[in-house]
DNA sequence: CCTGCATTCACCCCAACGGGTGATTTTTAT
DNA sequence: ATAAAAATCACCCGTTGGGGTGAATGCAGG
């Protein structure tokens, strides 16, 4: 597992500074400070970060918020906003970006290391919602009773859109045997229908 | 816009109490405080909150993971981690379970404001009506032939889960016309059952 | 006017799904 | 060795879904 880039947003310099420091001494690689917004869209372009930390409150033309609309558009990177004072309007806009974090200064400095963990993690898993991203492991924390070896293959198929009788074909099991796991499936998730077990999942792997 | 409902689970009475005043003092309804993991169950029971605020390290036999877990499985709802300190394990336990925020004591409450509200809006756009940014125009850009607005309506409520008397109930129209609409649907998005309709949209959306 | 188009609804048929009950075999753990 | 869990399959029955056909209404634009 590879130390994950950031990128710094934040034109006060001795934050910039403390933060990266932070950062580099706690398995994270600070991939570039910028100081203004012209400086952001920059090392957003030459570098590849894993995530932006933002400071929202920029004494340049651009606020933060901009950036993040372009990041939005442009990167699609997980990002945090980073501010000393949100009133309501901007906290409304701040909103609206989606962003994946929020952090008011002065903040704990473990407060921020939690956030861009949570929010990297987080962010990989919305990329990944297609099955790859669903293990068993990670399904069977949400359960009561855990799913058995064939009830995950069962159910990844009934996920992916597979009728009774396409699933018997490709597993080489009978429909009703089937039906038996699908009947098990829908006790351990607290489910009715198969559409209502592809919803949960999704619901859980968006989490 | 009414106030969010927040369950405050935490085993510090002051900190609770702190944070209820501050909520209260800041447009949010605070349903309930619990002290610990029973009492955290049984409110979650009985109230209705739109987020809950959880205490990690809870003095009692549960951790404030395990009752995160129980909120992934019942009840779907936001909640972000408060804590003291958090080693390595902790937070990796924490990351699993997908909080929608985390925040390290001693916070600014500005924080934890910023954080709520956000991780109430964020869930609130994920669940948001099954479509998260997909509108008509966008959809119909993929289509051969254009949905009509009725057929848009009904497609989403497909996407939802609902079955055909139920959005025959919705919509105040007999599910035979639910099912010519959703006919015509099959036709244009060249499905063959409602699940290869649901899975289009969720490929289309990803874009 | 009248021609599309959207919307509404009916009826038939069969396949698929979900619930219930019960049973056998294989695998795993103690 | 034996008990527990997992996996296999069968049969019944009622509900739902999907395909086909047909048709009435209302509304907008040429």
């Amino acid at each position: 597992m590879s130390r994950h880039k950031i990128l710094i947003v934040e034109d006060e310099p001795v934050i910039a500074e403390n933060i990266s420091l932070y950062l580099d001494n706690n398995d994270f690689e600070v991939s570039g400070i910028a100081y203004d917004a012209a400086e952001a869209f920059d090392q957003l372009k030459t570098n590849t970060p894993d995530a932006v930390i933002l400071d929202i409150n920029l004494e340049s033309d651009h606020s933060g918020i901009d950036i993040a609309q372009h990041i939005n558009q442009r990167y699609q990177l997980p990002f945090i906003f980073l501010t000393s004072y949100a009133d309501k309007n901007t906290l409304e806009r701040a909103k609206q970006v989606k962003p994946d974090g929020y952090i008011v200064k002065p903040f704990n400095e473990r407060t921020l290391l939690a956030s861009l963990e949570i929010a990297i993690s987080n962010y990989a898993e919305r990329k990944n919602h297609g099955l790859p991203g669903l293990s068993m492991d990670k399904l069977n924390r949400y359960l009561h009773t855990p799913f058995s070896d064939r009830e995950f293959e069962i159910v990844c198929l009934v996920y992916q859109g597979m009728t009774n009788s396409q699933i018997a074909e490709m597993v080489f099991i009978s429909q009703n045997t089937v039906k038996t796991h699908l009947k098990n499936i829908h006790l351990k998730m607290d489910a009715n229908t198969r559409l209502e077990v592809i919803n949960n999942l999704r619901n859980l792997m968006l989490k």
